[in-house]
DNA sequence: GGAATAGTGTCTTTTAGACATTATGTA
DNA sequence: TACATAATGTCTAAAAGACACTATTCC
């Protein structure tokens, strides 16, 4: 045993390949909205294992980089995004012996969301990438690889609960300014139920620093009325009380 | 490259060392009540690296067993006792290349809640185990190992918001019944602020089976007036509209 | 009996739900 | 001008904050 060594000798003669060595990946779960679905980005997968299975997109980290880099990389990978056009947060770690055939191969999951985009790339190992109406991903018509299934429904009502006490819906929108029927839609869209429209902007101008006026207008992208003014996300961190998911 | 073989042939011939390995420990918040203070155990590290600092519990995973039951396995280890005898769930996956000295080791951080034990057990790896009120761990006058801190730090935000939503907040609790005023007691500690107990009770009682009625009494444990009703935990699995932190 | 908490009741305030009404733009 | 949404206002309901008051039990 190691007996009145200094930190530096222990770590010079120290072997960690002595503990089991798992693998680490990091997943995705990148949401958009298309066509007013509350959409996710998938990729099929093009080579074994799960060979031609939808999947997350995601991959092996890098020895060099943090988990948070990772999941950085691989957004920027996917879409071509920088965390800073969305959103993006770890969700839950998903490790056993046996989710993937190739050995202990752990998942970090994280969220994102992100405003519209052209086309997502596929990576190295996937054939296609396409967003998919969730609906879709969950209606058990589609051949999901993996756990990734379960990690889908986990991100699903983290993002569903997220946006109730964190202003980060506006991070669907594909503007900085937006008006207030935009905004409400976002809601509506990801919760799947309607809101009243005036309740809604009551609420939202009632918090302090959420939304800061622009003094500008125009006509919602969602709408055919009239004008409305145009916000932009403010400094407020939390959304408190928060709102709340109808029923 | 691979060309129409099986998923099988692939999985045979197939070597997950080629992607980066890393080393995976489940470090546990394990938090509970003494002398009405919140408290965390620590584990005083035997060796090397950062010997002699405080750490969380924890330890290397299994390479037969998933993080969820390598959890388990530690919270039983350090305090004899089962998941069921408190809560445990997992919080978060701190990763990054530069947070331990002997290599890429990442700690997937669970929080569990207990009631009060006679001792903790010391691991392998430490020379004592002791419970440390949460106040002086956060007072910057204890020397913490590794990034352990910031664990901590999070693991405390999310007992104080968790308790909100979820009936969990009776676990810190040593018996099955227990009265209003003891689960109440938990609440302001875990909180650090003082609650107005009828309250309290109107909003306990007013969601549908939270608590059960079990038609008997006793003194509370915390105070010397008239004896209350006992309550145990019921089926409800959520708190809605959650109780609210006061200011 | 006095002290202390248990338990009930009430008034007020805050916040949200529901929806009517008016304003202002587009087609 | 017709229509659709924006924006404002109002009434009601739900829920929480504050606290008075009564009931029990221990010492």
């Amino acid at each position: 045993m190691e007996k009145d060594i200094t930190e530096d000798e222990f770590i010079a003669q120290y072997d960690l390949k002595k503990y089991p060595s798992v693998a680490v990946t990091v997943d995705i779960c990148i949401f958009t909205i298309i066509d007013n679905k509350l959409s996710l980005l998938l990729v099929k997968r093009g080579g074994h294992p799960e060979k031609g299975k939808w999947a997350l997109p995601g991959g092996f980290i890098n020895i060099n980089e943090s988990l948070d880099k990772a999941a950085q990389r691989e957004l920027f990978e996917e879409t071509g995004l920088t965390v800073d056009d969305g959103y993006l947060e770890q969700l839950k770690t998903y490790g056993n012996p046996d989710r993937d055939r190739r050995g202990y191969v752990t998942s970090v999951a994280y969220v994102a969301l992100i405003p519209h985009i052209d086309a997502p790339i596929a990576g190295d190992d996937a054939t296609q990438a396409e967003f998919f109406p969730i609906d879709k991903i969950l209606s058990n018509t589609m051949d999901i690889a993996f756990d990734h299934k379960t990690i889908i429904t986990d991100g699903l009502s983290r993002v569903r609960s997220k946006i109730e006490y964190f202003p980060i819906a506006h991070k669907f929108l594909d503007n900085e300014k937006f008006t207030l029927s935009e905004l409400r839609n976002v809601y509506e869209i990801v919760w799947g139920k309607p809101l009243i429209p005036s309740n809604f902007r009551r609420k939202i101008l009632s918090v302090p620093n959420l939304l800061i006026t622009v003094g500008d207008k125009r006509t919602s992208d969602i709408s055919g009325g009239r004008t409305s003014e145009l916000f932009t996300a403010g400094q407020a961190t939390e959304i408190f009380p928060p709102l709340r998911q109808p029923e």
